[in-house]
DNA sequence: CAACGACATTCGGTCTTCTGAACGCATCGG
DNA sequence: CCGATGCGTTCAGAAGACCGAATGTCGTTG
């Protein structure tokens, strides 16, 4: 080893490199959704085919990843099924939300969300619909910019400015004409959503979709909170006041449910 | 390891030993819903603690795993929930089954399952309830041994004999009294059910949990099959046969969009 | 209060993995 | 029919991870 020449002496924690590479594969194929090459995947992440080429095959043979019949397009594996429910079950909150998500979507007949904040984004921790329940499962697990969603604004205004500035991502993605960019509006917000103790969005990550949503503390790094969405056309200033607090009443009812389980 | 001096001429196709820890750490954490310590899972694992904590180090750093408070106990981090409804979003048949799946557990009014073989398990894609959808996802990932379920039976049923032992993990664990654990016994069952159309379970998986199931084929290196459950004073012989018509019904639905769906 | 135990963490030498450039094998277009 | 392009796959040298033993750190116990 050529240590000997002065520099590097600090010694820096670095990432294992192939355990890193498997997460960035399940990372990439669980965004897209997608049927990818080892090609596709070794030049979007950056390395080399032949070193991805071992990882998928450790990767397949345990079934976290499929192939084709072709045997040239990957393709997330059975296995990956395993995590994402029992995050949810290993969850205390997730665990106890339930009967407090269908009693809020019970009053309001709206669409009620539950949702986490991990690094810039919102994920969709549970969700209940306004009518019927199809394909519940298939917004939970994914991820909309914090900035873009009440359910971000609500969580990020449990810190302050300069805490805001570190965690969001510069500058700030657009998903709809209405989605705020601007540091200064953003903050503005912010500031408003911690007086009055809920966030809103207005077709600021979907057009059309109105949303409140109350934060619910800090914690797991990132933090919590809860929304209820409906759009426009059933959801005047009105009625926005309105579920805002039955929002509000069912945050209380889960940090008092989470504070006693806190205590055994 | 004792490196054996001269030996090891055949240079089989091993694992990337780091990628397979991360997957079977994430396996592990999935599999016992549980908070570990490092030292839990290296002895666990069979794997050095001091290689298991750069692994889990970097699993960190990328939220897949998290920690306590105190630091010293290992969860799944928010990242794993990627995954897993990524996996039933990128596949066909789940994104299909879902108006299938309604409609038959509007007709019987129980609840409706669609499975999956992986080895010698039957994991849950999608689950509807008998009547109300509440915490709906819990048992979607969930595994089951295959020989102890209507659905594991089902799909075994499309195999021959000697695929079927070569596909299941003897001796056979029982899950209940009456789990059928006895080869010929099970085979005789298969042969029964491949004859009928259906396979069934007596509370073999749950006690007092009769269960009707009918395969879809065999993609995916395992194979997919529908079914339908409910408790026992709910299901007597003539509503169980019943049932298996709505069930089959339901299955021939499926095996029809999923060929016009191959076929574009 | 000190010694213990259980745990995470560090460190350097050895052995493994990583990698760029080669190959084989299809598919496609001229 | 042949060359070109895309893919997955292999290989030996180079680079980095792995592991046992030692250390640091916490809470608990004698």
């Amino acid at each position: 080893m050529e240590s000997v020449s002065g520099a590097a002496r600090v010694r820096r924690h670095e990432d294992v490199k192939s355990a890193a590479r498997v997460l960035e594969v399940l990372e990439l194929l669980g965004a897209e959704g997608a049927r990818l090459s080892l090609a596709d995947m070794a030049s979007t992440l950056a390395v080399p085919k032949s070193s991805l080429h071992a990882v998928l095959r450790t990767m397949e043979s345990r079934r976290w990843v499929e192939t084709d019949p072709s045997g040239t397009l990957y393709s997330l594996g059975l296995k990956a099924l395993l995590t994402g429910t029992a995050y949810l079950e290993s969850d205390d909150l997730a665990g106890i939300a339930g009967p407090v998500l269908d009693l809020l979507a019970e009053e309001t007949g709206e669409a009620v969300h539950l949702g986490r904040l991990d690094d810039t984004d919102v994920v969709y921790l549970a969700k209940r619909e306004s009518r019927h329940a199809l394909r519940m499962y298939s917004a939970v697990g994914r991820r909309l910019p914090a900035h873009a969603t009440a359910l971000g604004k609500a969580i990020l205004s449990q810190y302050d400015a300069a805490e805001i500035q570190r965690r969001l991502n510069w500058p700030l993605p657009a998903l709809t004409p209405s989605t705020v960019t601007d540091p200064d509006e953003l903050l503005a917000q912010l500031a408003d959503a911690r007086k009055r103790g809920w966030a809103q969005d207005e077709g600021e990550s979907s057009v059309d979709i109105r949303c409140v949503a109350v934060p619910l503390g800090t914690g797991h790094g990132g933090g919590d909170a809860i929304s209820c969405s409906a759009p426009r056309s059933r959801m005047d200033d009105a009625r926005l006041s309105e579920i805002a607090v039955h929002v509000t009443e069912a945050a209380h009812s889960l940090r008092t449910l989470l504070r006693r389980l806190g205590e055994h």
